[in-house]
DNA sequence: AATATACTTTACAAAAGAGTAAAGATTTTG
DNA sequence: CAAAATCTTTACTCTTTTGTAAAGTATATT
């Protein structure tokens, strides 16, 4: 389990744009030198981001690419997903049938549940954390866990929070 | 962001190993039966998991292989790191340092930060699902969203449970 | 001891991912 | 309209991962 290259250093040049302020414009030769990164790799990466709608790009002199919307309103995993798809895709149990046509816990696979629990929880954090946050640096998320019980809260935890849970509805989960 | 073949396949010879009980030897061309995996390939896998302390082997006639430990202390944070590291490990920043000799973003990185925290996220979750979990099928975890607070719990649900959450520890943290 | 069973190790081939190179297309500027 | 700037696309190479093959080592049984 593992971050790939593209999605780190698409990250990287996302948030390089998301600093650079709203609706100017970057060239890729700009962004590279940035993030030390190659010409043609800078164009790869912006290339996939364009294709998931996160950027923009401006062909021609004085062009170059910006955000498709406010920072705010881009999820880190729209971003993730954008450059390299999910954690388990709807696909991978097809992926992982070993030698055979079907894998042979296709149903009923307790494997597959925990790891799509996995992703699903993944996805909360993810979905939660905006590229502004990122570039703004409230990264960090706030941890408690009494039992079997755990509580996360993202951003600046200034008030009092109350959580009281009874039953939980299953449909919740994702 | 994905599993690794290693990982998926690892995790599941070991679970058919949990599933047989304790203490009864299985052999690489038993377990490559019930997984549909090639014989060579699963003796990669299960070598790994030696190395990494989950299993114990015995050769010979009537040998075979084992659970190290019972598996309701085999966490499976502890099997995927076995097969193939953590989601972030300490190298992270080295390997990603594009064309540089150090990563540009060295100091105040707030991705690192912010896939640190992810990393903290996915530990906490695997470290709190065992082999055992697993085995009986008690792997769906519960997912409460209020505002910017998740709470999850896993296992079953069968108490009310309340938590109130002041000022949170930012040294809970891992 | 010889044989069969079964783990162990090393080496290799195929596939996927990472990164580079180069030619093409579009827009602005002079 | 020509030139410069800048994005776009395709193809290619290198490295890592995936999976296979084969030879080696250890143990139990006869």
């Amino acid at each position: 389990m593992r971050i790939t290259a593209v999605e780190e250093y698409g990250l990287r040049c996302l948030l390089t744009l998301a600093r650079s302020g709203p609706s100017k414009q970057m060239s890729i030769s700009e962004i590279a030198g940035l993030e030390g990164l190659s010409v043609p790799y800078v164009s790869k990466l912006l290339a996939l981001l364009r294709k998931a709608g996160l950027v923009t790009a401006v062909r021609g002199c004085g062009g170059g690419f910006s955000l498709a919307r406010d920072p705010k309103e881009i999820s880190l995993y729209e971003v993730l997903k954008g450059l390299g798809g999910p954690l388990i895709d709807p696909g991978h149990c097809e992926r992982y049938a070993g030698q055979l046509d079907q894998c042979v816990h296709h149903e009923n696979c307790s494997v597959h549940d925990v790891l799509g629990g996995l992703a699903g929880y993944v996805r909360e954090f993810l979905a939660d954390t905006s590229l502004e946050d990122l570039a703004l640096g409230h990264t960090r998320g706030f941890v408690r866990r009494v039992g079997s019980e755990v509580t996360i809260s993202r951003g600046t935890p200034s008030k009092n929070v109350k959580i009281i849970t009874d039953k939980i509805d299953e449909k919740s989960i994702q």
